[in-house]
RNA sequence: GCUGGCGUAGCUCAGUCGGCAGAGCGGGGCACUCGUAAUGCCCAGGUCGGGGGUUCAAGUCCCCCCGCCAGCACCA
């Protein structure tokens, strides 16, 4: 007997095993018409698979966000399908075909290019299988016929052999002409994929790895309703203005030059004041925090990166500086060169930190500690350099130089917990400041670890419970955590959905030991610290790019490169302009006075698109009356108040961050 | 780093088959003295990313390098 509980609590019975549409069919006419799919014991399921045990179920039709799984599976089949068709059965071998959050993908391995254009072509072939609602067919097979319907697809095979004994075998046909390896779910046939486009192309290592070859990947997307599609290929528009790169352009707030390197970041003077004044509150916020304020050089010996490791484990990203006596008789015709061979040879070795936290270790460790000063709690803005690869770099978000607001806590086992909960509250104000979306993962022990096993299960119970103890929801990422220690990683969102890491914990068992850290405890025993690295933003210009796309340009006034603007109706008003201007300047604010003699409107124009929070328009009238005409970027008009009442209102809101 | 694409004025972009380098915005000047998202006219601005090659002739075709974009890999 089979009892599938549904969610309102019914119990159905069956006696064999049962498809989920005849379970549907059970429930109602109208859901059994609107099935797609549907959720069993947690995993999504199609139709015409058989039930053979107890469960609870949840039918899916189109209106559930879950059944986009189904139909873009389904449409990754279809493209599949489609680019077999076209560039020939056996010239093509297929690699994965998922779905994704935002649509799905198909890798594959054939000897043409396919290009932006080719998609089109490949495009119009999946719409005519879809006219022609070829059936998928699901069929569970022996593993003996698998390996033969396969045979000469080599990735399958190896897909194939990683199924656990265990488990079925299924292969899901498209028509009677194609079939894939594949656990489902599907749609019943191809008529029911309408909605569908294909976005680009791009190299993706088999299985993710970048010693196997690179497949061809096509990405698409699928919606239920052609409108839904439409609506998704806008936003996508739409976030694309909003990219921390077109903005930063049009805002002149950063500039990145090919005169001096890839991923180095230089930031113009609106840049400057938005990067300073979060500076500013997060240098106080600190100290309200107990921390010392610290400055640690930008390079350092290669020695000191032997003891802490990073020579070893990092030395592909750092950048190295050499100290030579300088042999001019062998420079002699080598001036192209910066060194010779020779002068290498004899060469003493600086690194540029990637890090601070050998820094913050040095002062820690300059003096005996006692336990009656810990935690000690230093931070500074500590610029890094870290050479990342070409590939990965992009514009703020993934840089060679960058500012983390880096701090490390050296503290004793018992003060872990609360140390991390501190951190932790300090993050999620600074982030509720400026209302972000993020996500928070746990790292956990990876494969390659120093440390006890109870170290780690200790500060790893530390890091949960901070997070469980104040209600936050969060992944455990299973071996992400370092080498070192365990992790929180606190995960921003940019304009298009992508994940960065910005605020982190991390607790670290091998700074401590490597630098032979210690504290002389209550007992007079010398003790081994705990020490923790957090950063609240992370990297400052990662941080920053983020804003940028979260706010589209568009800062809260106390962030704001220009808070506001004079804008005079003529020349002739110039002088009241310049007091207007004047005056709000002496109250602090950061003002612009528009003096070019063009029409109003024109300037105001100039100013919305500056995204400048307010336009103060003064004229025949303002002057009169001692006021200014207040149009706010956010807010509209507001009509004309007193210069008094306008800083009033601006300088409460600069002070209340909003 | 890998796969594919791209690189033309400060910015956004056009430039056909290899045949005299263009537009709009922005910048400068002049006129207009203006009331809530673009006033008009004039002017300046280019080693077509860099180097090499093919050709009578290269922005355009080929090769190498640099940089950028998407994705992958990486991300202490």
């Amino acid at each position: 007997m089979i009892e599938i509980k549904l969610p309102d609590g019914k119990l159905l019975k069956f006696e064999k095993p049962t498809k989920v549409k005849e379970i549907a069919a059970k429930i109602s006419k109208s859901l059994e018409k609107n099935a797609v799919g549907a959720i069993f014991n947690g995993e999504i399921i199609d139709l015409h698979t058989p039930i053979t045990q107890s469960g609870e179920i949840r039918i899916l039709t189109a209106k559930d966000p879950e059944s986009l799984e189904i139909l873009r599976h389904s449409a990754a089949h279809l493209l599949a399908k489609a680019v077999k068709n076209l560039y020939g059965k056996e010239a093509v071998k297929l690699g994965i075909g998922p779905a994704t959050e935002e649509g799905f993908y198909y890798d594959f391995d054939l000897p043409e290019t396919i290009s932006q254009e080719d998609l089109e072509k490949i495009e119009r072939e999946m719409e005519r299988i879809v006219k022609e609602k070829e059936p998928f067919r699901r069929e569970v097979i022996s593993r003996e016929k698998a390996r033969e319907l396969f045979k000469d697809d080599k990735y399958k095979l190896e897909l194939l052999e990683a199924i656990p004994e265990d488990e079925e075998v299924s292969i899901y046909w498209l028509g009677d002409d194609f079939f894939d390896l594949c656990k489902g779910p599907h749609v019943e046939h191809a008529g029911q994929i309408k909605a569908f486009k294909l976005l680009s192309t791009a190299g993706a290592y088999w299985r993710g790895d970048s010693r196997n070859k690179m497949l061809q990947r096509i990405y698409g997307t699928a919606f239920w309703k052609k409108k839904e599609l439409e609506e998704h290929l806008h936003r996508l528009e739409e976030a694309k203005k909003r990219d921390h790169r077109v903005i930063g352009k049009q805002l002149d707030l950063f500039g990145i030059y090919e005169e001096a390197g890839p991923g180095l970041v230089f930031w113009h003077p609106k840049g400057a004041v938005i990067r300073q004044e979060i500076e500013k509150w997060v240098e106080e916020e600190h100290r309200k925090r107990g921390y010392e304020r610290i400055y640690t050089p930008h390079i350092m010996k290669a020695e000191l990166w032997k003891t802490s490791g990073h020579y070893n484990f990092y030395r592909e990203n750092m950048f190295f500086v050499p100290v030579v006596e300088h042999d001019e008789e062998e420079r002699l015709g080598n001036e192209e060169v910066p060194l010779t061979c020779s002068e290498i040879e004899k060469a003493h070795w600086y690194a540029v930190k990637p890090m601070n936290c050998p820094g913050h270790i040095l002062i820690y460790k300059s003096q005996p500690r006692s336990y009656r000063e810990l935690p000690i709690r230093y931070f500074e803005f500590g610029t890094v350099y870290r050479y990342e690869k070409s590939g990965s770099l992009h514009g703020l978000l993934r840089v060679r130089g960058f500012t983390q607001d880096d701090g490390h806590i050296f503290c004793r086992p018992d003060q872990l917990k609360e140390e991390i909960q501190g951190v932790m509250d300090y993050i999620l104000e600074l982030l509720k400041v400026f209302k972000l979306d993020y996500v928070i993962n746990v790292g956990t022990k990876p494969e390659k670890y120093i440390g006890s096993d109870e170290a780690w299960e200790h500060a790893t119970k530390a890091l949960i419970d901070a997070l469980e103890e104040r209600g936050f929801e969060y992944n455990i990422v299973e071996g992400d955590g370092a080498f070192y220690g365990p992790k929180i990683d606190i995960a921003v969102l940019d304009a298009i959905g992508r994940k960065w890491d910005g605020p982190t914990i991390q607790v670290d068992f091998n700074l401590p030991e490597r630098f032979d850290l210690s504290y002389v405890d209550k007992d007079g025993q010398k003790k081994r610290p705990v020490m923790v690295h957090r950063a609240i933003m992370g990297s400052i210009e990662r941080f920053i790019g983020l804003l940028i796309e979260h706010y589209a340009g568009l800062f809260p006034t106390w962030l704001a490169p220009v808070q506001a603007v004079v804008i005079p109706v003529s020349d002739k008003f110039l002088d009241y302009a310049d007091k207007v201007y004047r005056k709000l300047k002496e109250a602090g604010i950061r003002v612009e006075l528009d003096d070019e003699s063009a029409k109003v409107g024109y300037k105001i124009r100039k100013a919305e698109t500056q995204k400048i929070p307010y336009m103060l328009i003064v004229g025949a009238k303002e002057k009169e009356s001692g006021t200014v005409s207040v149009r706010s970027k956010r807010e509209g008009e507001l009509g004309a108040m007193t210069i008094q009442e306008f800083l009033d209102k601006i300088l409460t809101e600069i002070k209340e961050k909003r």
